[in-house]
DNA sequence: CCCCAATGCTTGACGCAACAACCTTCCGCC
DNA sequence: GGCGGAAGGTTGTTGCGTCAAGCATTGGGG
């Protein structure tokens, strides 16, 4: 804390676009969302996760981690998107101390419904307006930053 | 929207860790301020603005432009800081419909004082970890996507 | 000169996230 | 085999962000 390094004038620069942009682009991808879904980025990300699992099932935990959040913010999301009818409880047979949430037939329907639309805000917000070089630098610079941010790897479970 | 193109697996891949990072990031940024000096990321970001602003004085609109939030939201956190004595409100000469939010003596020492642990987290976390050459990717990368997601430049009004 | 729309900001109500407390089940150990 | 601690989830409370009004001021057109 006592490591009294400023930031150089081009780091400053990055640093200040970086943040910028990390600022606005949840509200670009929830926006989106929130209009064409009722979905917030949290809630479409959870049951993306779900329909890319195995039986399209797993356990609270897992999702957690998957989705980086905290327990008790995954067990309220998942009781307002059971209410929804998107996600199914059911005690796990293993543990019983465990959950599993499984995606509904009407989940994976929304699923499916809603991705075309997110995938189109994504590519015309980030992936169209860089080149092929910018794409490669990002995955490359993200993946870095990923190392320090999430050590473990809990967020990029699944492969590249 | 019905632009149905899908992500290539590069795509894919730089835009799974960043979405990762841009998850990630803030919650490392509040936690070190949150600790440390008792403030959010966004309390901390509009006191800096004030900080570097002629007089340590803006109308409520240009902060809220310049930290990129909509007027509630700021009138809610200057009216928190202003009761912690960080900053003074004040009717605006020129337009009486306006306010002026300045920085008390209070809130300058504030930001002096938590401007190097912000800083420390900012250089461990994003700036350490990368080359410099990362640096200036990453630097031309978020200059092209603000110029999607900010077109009026807003943001960023302060120069690079 | 007056009216009316637009601007600048504030306030109140509602929804979601973080934190803490709690209950249950599992597991290691004696 | 039972005791204590750890792991897995759920439930309340508090705090912040968003949205919808609302009030005051300004500026432009009749």
């Amino acid at each position: 804390m006592t490591d009294q390094r400023w930031l150089s004038p081009a780091e400053l620069s990055a640093w200040k676009k970086f943040i910028a942009v990390v600022e606005l682009l949840p509200g670009v991808l929830d926006s989106q969302l929130q209009r064409d879904a009722d979905l917030t980025h949290f809630e479409y990300f959870s049951l993306a996760m779900l329909s890319e699992a195995p039986d399209e099932t797993l356990r609270m935990t897992a999702l957690a981690s998957l989705t980086n959040s905290t327990l008790p913010r995954l067990s309220h999301v998942v009781s307002r998107l059971e209410q929804r009818g998107y996600i199914l409880r059911s005690p796990c047979a293993e543990d019983r101390r465990a959950t599993n949430a499984s995606l509904t037939a009407a989940g994976r329907k929304k699923v499916m419904h809603t991705a075309p639309g997110h995938v189109g805000t994504v590519l015309a917000n980030v992936i169209s307006p860089l080149s092929a070089d910018d794409v490669n630098d990002l995955d490359r610079i993200m993946g870095t930053l990923l190392e320090k941010l999430d050590p473990e790897n809990r967020f990029q479970a699944r492969g590249a």
